[in-house]
DNA sequence: TTCCGACAGTGGGGTCGCAAT
DNA sequence: ATTGCGACCCCACTATCGGAA
């Protein structure tokens, strides 16, 4: 199949906003795929390379030859660039990679420059990723969604499955299912803003547990035998990183085991650590024994997916959990409280959060493990702080925000100076009415008006929520927020009123 | 007819390793 | 030795569509 024919849906799926619309043109490009390209198309289509990493980015792809004047480029063929690409990632010279690049790009028409370029920036913006791609593999296979659904959530990804249920219908799917070893979707969290609001998303009077929420990072955990592999939340192998958990998960008295749980380092009094202590242990490649002694991480578990050829994800979690409890030491399962009363939650969230832990997930005890998604029964509660901050600059939007000002620059108040001190930016929590405000009063308060930044008096204050305040060599204060967000801008304040680097100071997450 | 769950989009800070400067 | 880039950890929030109620 020609690139060309992809890049061609992918336009006609931008072009609409029906999500209907876009399943049906999908299934159709699907439908005439040949069954040995489906499995690319399904991938290039839901913005997906399946060679994850090319060494090749934004800045790889800043200047493009001239583009082909017809189209003629199979998906195979780039198939076999982006293989390439792979394999002199990290070992082959950037000389290498950028003469493939220019080979490949030369072949390209524009738009297929365009499309490919978007591909390997992860910036396929035609909204249609995972979500639109399931309803149209089951619409091209003429199979009911909740199959392929079922189906992508197991086998991780909705290549392989388009391909099964194209080639081999309502059977092949059936076949796919839990396999130790090869990583499944994570079943993720929704969030509210407190215990009580969490425990009113559950449905009336269902039993629930409130678990201790790890500040660290996701692992899933698969064992066969003297066997062990360790994948992130994203289904990388993350295996040779973590050899303290693998030998904990290969002394488990069980022959096969899959398990969810997070991994997080700790002091030597058991406190944790914060999270970017954890997350450069992880992120290291360097030698693991080393790092093994000098950061250790501790695995939490706090779900059992399988055991011993009995699979357990769609077993209510009461019974996962106790068949967790059951095979994994207590010191290696997350902290937990069963409890129909909103009090004693609250109380335990108060007790890990004093404890130095990220908050508390509350779970609904009778919900299958829903692979994948977000909100079915578990949903996080984390402390939330605010600030009221100016504004110290402002940057243009893009996508759908081009022409507004969107990622604003924030800053304290700093006492000493009078002035303000950047502590990092956010575009999140913004209102389309106050997006246009925002662009109004910002052009107004600008002193220069750049093409990417427009910087401002600073004069306007903003409510700013947060998680924490971090380490950071970004910024001149050395600090950085995390996760912050707007809550409203204030007019009732005045920039001199403005919270202090002092107040953001007294918020730390290290000493 | 209204409500709400799921999805896509818009980006945030930090860390690492590697190649180029 | 330093800097820029790519990859991947953590992630919040709003707008929208379309099926459920």
């Amino acid at each position: 199949m020609l690139l060309y024919d992809v890049v061609d849906a992918s336009a006609r799926v931008g072009a609409t906003r029906s999500r209907t619309t876009k399943t049906q043109v999908i299934a159709e490009l699907l439908r005439t795929a040949p069954a040995d390209e489906v499995e690319l198309v399904t991938a290039y289509l839901s913005g997906v390379l399946p060679q994850r990493r090319t060494g090749v980015g934004w800045r790889g792809l800043a200047q493009l030859p001239d583009p082909a004047p017809a189209a003629a480029l199979t998906v195979t063929a780039v198939d076999a660039v982006m293989r390439r690409l792979t394999e002199t990632a990290g070992v082959g010279s950037t000389a290498t990679r950028a003469a493939l690049v220019r080979e490949l790009f030369e072949s390209a028409t524009e738009p297929e420059q365009g499309f490919l370029r978007g591909l390997m920036t992860g910036e396929i913006r035609q909204g249609a990723l995972d979500g639109v791609m399931l309803a149209a593999i089951a619409e091209a296979a003429e199979v009911p969604q909740a199959s392929v659904r079922r189906a992508v959530m197991l086998a991780g990804f909705a290549g392989p499955v388009a391909a099964a249920a194209l080639t081999g219908g309502q059977a092949a799917l059936d076949q796919i299912t839990l396999e130790v070893g090869r990583p499944l979707r994570p079943m993720l969290a929704g969030s509210a803003a407190d215990v009580s609001a969490a425990v009113d998303t559950l449905p009336a009077d269902v039993p629930f547990a409130v678990e201790c929420k790890l500040d660290g990072i996701r692992v899933q955990a698969h064992k066969r035998g003297d066997q062990v592999r360790l994948f992130s939340r994203s289904l990388d192998d993350v295996t040779e990183r973590l050899p303290e958990i693998v030998d904990a998960v290969a002394a488990l008295p069980a022959e096969s085991v899959v398990l969810d749980g997070e991994v997080i380092a700790l002091r030597a009094d058991g406190s944790p650590h914060p999270f970017q202590v954890t997350g450069a242990r992880t992120a290291s490649s360097k030698d693991p024994a080393e790092l093994r002694r000098t950061t250790p991480v501790t695995p939490w578990f706090f779900d059992l997916l399988h055991v011993d050829g009995r699979d357990l994800i769609d077993a209510p979690a009461h019974e996962r959990i106790a068949a967790l409890v059951g095979l994994v030491p207590e010191s290696m399962v997350v902290p937990r409280l069963e409890t129909q009363d909103p009090a004693q939650a609250q109380e335990f969230f108060d007790h890990w959060v004093s404890e130095g832990h990220e908050g508390v997930v509350v779970k609904d005890l009778s919900v299958p493990y829903a692979a994948g998604r977000r909100g079915a029964g578990w949903v996080k509660v984390k402390p939330r702080h605010t600030l009221d901050l100016a504004v110290l600059a402002i940057e243009w939007g893009s996508g759908r925000r081009k022409g507004l000002l969107s990622n604003i620059h924030l800053g304290a108040r700093d006492p000493e100076t009078g002035g303000f001190v950047m502590l990092g930016k956010t575009f999140k929590g913004m209102t389309d009415e106050m997006l246009a405000w925002q662009t109004t009063r910002f052009t107004e308060l600008a002193t220069d008006l750049g093409d990417w930044v427009v910087t401002v008096r600073p004069e306007q204050v903003v409510e700013i929520a947060f998680d924490g305040v971090q380490r950071s060599s970004r910024y001149p204060g050395g600090m950085a927020l995390r996760f912050a967000r707007v809550l409203r801008y204030r007019d009732d304040k005045r920039a001199e009123e403005a919270d202090t680097i002092d107040q953001v100071r007294a918020l730390r997450d290290w000493t």
